[in-house]
DNA sequence: TGGCGGGTTTCGTGATCACAAAAGAGGAAT
DNA sequence: ATTCCTCTTTTGTGATCACGAAACCCGCCA
């Protein structure tokens, strides 16, 4: 028996174009506010208007875009409560997540987390906020998953992919020049085994690009 | 002008298909496992199968829907850590929205609550799984649509999603004869305007179903 | 009695098309 | 210069169809 030798030789399209959507929505490729058409999403993967309109579909039923009442499909412009609403519930769902991982991060863990936090560093040196998104979630995602509870984690990304076009708006205005403080927190609280000290540091990184984002 | 005369003269197929089913597996109508079709639902909604897809992949999009990798859609079976990850994220969404549901629960509502429990204790006398499921829901719900926070009933409610096949399995197996004994404490805590005895109210109603869940 | 093939039916996928509604462009009237 | 109207273009919706694969049924063989 070939062990994973191709699990997936076939991605079906739709999957294709909701993959291909939801990455650069998430990591804020896209504006908020922008117009799409199945169309121009159907030529941009090569396929027709039926597997393009499911993957919006999709995105649209976990926020990732919105479809006005004629049909039309844009990436969301958030209010400022909604975008309130939507850090409390990053900040609820991932100090958990974080408590929840904390007995299982190993030194090899840590480790990893330091690695990405120095590659944030440079994003931030080259000015590359897309970069800098990514590579912010993925430093995220990488603890959250030694948490072993993926519905919670799912929910978690949901609330990102919501996020993404705003945080594009933010990070593309923020000049930053120093990589997140909080990162190195939690970091330490993590080497530390110190869990309210860890949901403290979590909490604070997840609130901290909030007083930019409400204008 | 006219004041919300109709504000929706034709509601799209998929919308009408969506909806429906949505509603049938909240409220614990469809067994856990069973297997359906497109052209099935296409036919009970008297639409074509594309609507149907679109349904059916949103619905999955939320976890409400299982879809094989032969694309084959049943309702899902959940493991046992999947059951208690999802009532762990019961316990941390729904306490956070009553606790902020509670400084804004006037009188009004709070009699509300009581109408539907009383309800509730109707419909256990008639053994009537699907109304008490439904009935219990609307008391969580009308209670949490006092925190004025959508996205976070949103979430809540994918949640109570994702259970309800679940729940049609557990309520049917138990033979309750009372009425739901945290929720007397959650209108008792609501109206002492006492918010940890809130908090352990609802996270005791929520978990309280848990242990014959588990098998 | 229990497992194994082979043919048949059923099913999901994705492309295409007709239709209606919405958006946009451009000019005329004020 | 601005508002209004009309014609054209663009867009989403939903039905239909062909195709390939998966599931099912039923009889055969051990």
């Amino acid at each position: 028996m070939l062990l994973n030798p191709r699990p997936d030789p076939a991605p079906s399209a739709h999957d294709r174009v909701y993959r291909g959507l939801r990455g650069r929505i998430m990591h804020g490729e896209l504006a908020p506010g922008l117009a799409l058409t199945l169309r121009g999403i159907g030529a941009e993967f090569d396929v027709s208007m039926t597997p393009a309109r499911e993957a919006v579909r999709r995105l649209s039923a976990e926020g990732a875009l919105t479809i006005s009442s004629s049909g039309r499909v844009s990436t969301p412009e958030l209010s400022n409560e909604r975008i309130e609403e939507l850090v409390a519930l990053r900040a609820l769902l991932e100090v958990e997540l974080a408590s929840r991982a904390l007995p299982r991060a190993h030194i090899a863990l840590i480790e990893r987390l330091q690695s990405i936090n120095s590659r944030i560093a440079e994003d931030i040196a080259r000015q590359d906020a897309v970069a800098y998104i990514r590579r912010n979630l993925e430093f995220h995602r990488t603890l959250y998953l030694r948490a072993q509870t993926p519905a919670m984690l799912a929910m978690a990304e949901t609330v990102w992919l919501q996020l993404g076009p705003t945080m594009r708006a933010l990070y593309g205005r923020l000049r930053r020049k120093d990589p997140p403080h909080y990162h190195r927190l939690i970091i330490s609280a993590l080497k530390a085994g110190d869990e309210p000290g860890l949901r403290l540091a979590v909490r604070s990184d997840v609130t901290q690009g909030l007083r930019m984002l409400v204008t």
